[in-house]
DNA sequence: AAGAGTAGCAACCGCAGCCAG
DNA sequence: GCTGGCTGCGGTTGCTACTCT
């Protein structure tokens, strides 16, 4: 196709670090007029910026709701479970840390979090087990296409911190629950029960993403929002357990509004119940509590 | 004190998706 | 349906400050 480079090169742009009056003329013409139309703004404003870096700037560096200074505990630790969950999709992982811009994020993870990760020895992480890090389950695709985690139920047990969610108090998440769940010891005990959790929506990609994105999100054939547990009875026969629960479209609602870090872990907490294989993923199963 | 090495971060680059014409 | 401009995203580069020898 070749499209026109966004500026090009010999035009006298100015490049590199940006001075404090680029700043301000920056920051002067967004205040006034507001965000959007970057090919136009460096004309309007009086940068030789191009359109593309001055949109960069003002997203990862200007703008007035950036969060200044270090990764906290709480947010590196966001950050990792997220990372594990979403890979390198920095921009939906930043979209969950308020504040804290998608280049941030990517720098502390290449900078930092990665170096860390890569001395726990974890080796990389396959497409599927990006999705589904935990230990002892796996995740993978029926042949109706339909995702299914397979793996110790126990996995998606998410142990209710006292007070925080009814419908653990309502007993809705019963059948994940199981004795000794709680303990880091019950995640690598020796005999897993390998009964498989089926997630009954149909997907084209293993993309958890792309799952949580979806507007359509977890409608099962009767139009309920409801969670499948797929079985193995005693003989061998595979089974749909309709275990009820809330919320995957919950979840996808939670997602897609992009609350506050701290609203969303709180309230996570609150819809756990049906929302037990995704919240392990995120919090993992011994330190999710907030 | 000085040079080399490293880490952290800002900025750049190229690609892909979206959407208006 | 096609084309091309705009925007957003993720990977990469390069500069600066800091640490080590």
């Amino acid at each position: 196709m070749g499209r026109s480079p966004c500026c090009s090169k010999d035009e006298g742009l100015n490049r590199g670090a940006w001075t404090a009056d680029e700043d301000k003329r920056l920051t002067d013409y967004i205040k006034v007029h507001g965000e959007g139309k970057w090919r136009n703004i460096p004309k309007r404003a009086g940068l030789k910026r191009c359109g593309k870096s001055c949109r960069l700037r003002w997203l990862n560096y200007l703008r007035p709701d950036i969060k200044r200074g270090n990764i906290t505990s709480d947010e590196e630790d966001l950050i990792i479970r997220l990372h594990r969950l979403l890979g390198n999709r920095w921009s939906l992982i930043a979209g969950r840390l308020p504040g804290r811009t998608d280049n941030e994020i990517k720098n502390y993870w290449n900078s930092t979090l990665a170096k860390r990760e890569q001395g726990e020895k974890k080796p990389s992480l396959s497409t599927t087990e990006k999705i589904n890090p935990m230990a002892t389950s796996s995740i993978m695709q029926d042949e109706t296409q339909n995702l299914v985690l397979v793996g110790d139920s126990t996995l998606h047990h998410m142990e209710q911190p006292s007070g925080t969610s009814e419908a653990a108090k309502s007993g809705q998440s019963s059948e994940y629950e199981s004795s000794d769940v709680s303990s880091p010891a019950s995640m690598s005990r020796e005999e897993p029960n390998l009964e498989p959790l089926m997630v009954d929506c149909t997907v084209g990609e293993l993309d958890l993403v792309e799952i949580l994105d979806a507007s359509d999100f977890r409608l099962n054939e009767s139009g309920n929002t409801s969670q499948v547990m797929n079985t193995v009875d005693n003989e061998g026969m595979s089974k749909n357990e309709n275990v009820g629960g809330t919320s995957y479209g919950q979840a996808h609602n939670w997602w897609s509004e992009g609350l506050e870090m701290d609203n969303w872990v709180s309230d996570l907490a609150e819809m756990t119940s049906g929302l037990g294989p995704f919240a392990s993923i995120l919090y993992g199963t011994e330190d999710w509590i907030p």
